[in-house]
DNA sequence: GACAAAATCATTGTCTTACCAATAATTTTG
DNA sequence: CAAAATTATTGGTAAGACAATGATTTTGTC
């Protein structure tokens, strides 16, 4: 409730930015086609040219669409992480994490500073603190956990693609309601998790530390197939099923290489 | 030479976006502090408050500034890839593919379909013949090829990652430059690398395609490195072998993991 | 008459000037 | 010291001149 939505009072040219948005997702304004003129639009909208203006050139920003003088703005297919938008599924997103995040934490076992050592324990130990609070809010020492870790491969790009995933994470919020709950579930094991991973870190062990990361996401994905199976009627097993070939954990062990 | 640069006819919002955003890599403007008025932007510029007010709206889209009204416009620190902006070296970029293609071809290893298997030989082929050709503009086919097998793994957001990862590369000069200059000193070993890589995909190997696409990457790095030193000066050559040792090949198969 | 080139015209985005409203920080005032 | 007025700032609108594009019409030629 902090200004994303239920809020009047947003900036005009994002309402339009939003409507023009969800009329490009619900096939309205299908990739490729040309959107309505900028007068057509600030009439639809009751708005003036100006603010739709500043609505497509944020929209351009957003590489959603490209406009051409003379001709018209035209909708072009979502490219990057925006392209996949909201319809990404926790599955995917944890499995590109433990991909990702396995490999920086084997990385930063070998590269880790003593002080990112401290910084580690320090937000592990908050983690405990969470736990034994019940606080909802565990992300946040989470988060900074795995942030220490991806600092500590010393490399910037590497950082900002791990934060970036957890962006995409805390802003689905399907995807953050079935973490938080699956990660609710048992916490003390979650916390053993991040200390297994923090030991392999202190050790310096590469190894240890991407099977301990593994780990820690695997047991996540097999929680959340079970919380699915859980909610899911008879009306999508066969569908899940296959969902469930395709992420297994054993598949991702098989394409681990613990040798 | 297609629209980035000595093209006169860019849009002038985008011109000020350039200069602000200089403005605030080079200090004038740093994280935290408060951009000048719209009216003294506009003057300093020459341009109207409209424009300023476009640049805005698309640095704020970017996630570069956020605007209090009444008060002023305030940058902040860049978050995700845009953070790291221009400085990002070839050796994180190379870096972070090799981590992130390097599982993606394995993962699509058990994932791949004929039909693209079949894509995949095409772009090699493709590849072949720029390379007889001696075709400079050799990247299409290359970023095809990657883009192949990024889609194989059925992992839209991944895809998406990876494709970003392109995007900042071909999006940097000096990166660009560096890459390109590399690739054409011996093509046909890089043709032989992918050759590799599109067989253990084809054989359905995780495990080859692992080592092959690592393979691949790993000597870009070291080719980079040699590059690199043929071009340093003594005054740099501390630090360069600073540089060497942190991504070192070396370094990369021991957090690699063949057994 | 048929076809191609050139001119015309409507559409569209681009940018400006000018004005007023809303908000936040500052200054004045009681 | 607190409330109110002032000032500075961004937010939004209106109207219009201009430029680039693309379709249409005209024109010229064969």
């Amino acid at each position: 409730m902090v200004d994303s939505e239920s809020s009047n009072k947003q900036r005009l040219y994002r309402q339009i930015v939003e409507q023009i948005l969800q009329s490009m997702e619900s096939g309205e304004f299908p990739a490729g086609t040309r959107l309505p003129a900028e007068r057509e639009l600030s009439e639809r909208y009751g708005v003036s040219r100006p603010t739709v203006r500043e609505a497509v050139i944020a929209l351009e920003a957003m590489g959603r669409v490209s406009v051409k003088t003379g001709s018209g703005v035209y909708v072009l297919e979502g490219k990057g992480v925006a392209a996949v938008g909201s319809s990404v599924s926790p599955f995917e997103l944890l499995e590109t994490r433990v991909m990702i995040e396995g490999e920086a934490a084997a990385l930063a076992a070998s590269m880790i500073s003593p002080e990112q050592i401290l910084e580690l324990k320090a937000a592990l130990d908050e983690m405990a603190l969470e736990n034994k609070a019940g606080n909802v809010d565990s992300d946040v020492a989470d988060r900074k956990f795995h942030a220490v870790i991806a600092a500590a491969t010393n490399n910037r790009l590497l950082k900002a693609m791990i934060e970036n995933l957890w962006d995409v994470q805390e802003g689905l919020h399907h995807i953050r309601a079935a973490h938080n709950s699956v990660c609710k579930e048992d916490p003390d094991t979650r916390l053993k998790e991040h200390q297994a991973i923090y030991d392999a870190l202190a050790a310096g062990d590469s190894q240890a530390a991407r099977v301990a990361m593994r780990n820690h996401f695997g047991r996540g994905i097999n929680a959340l197939h079970q919380r699915t199976e859980q909610e899911a009627v008879e009306a999508v097993q066969r569908e899940l099923s296959k969902t469930r070939e395709r992420f297994s954990l054993s598949r991702l062990h098989q394409t681990s290489a613990p040798g």
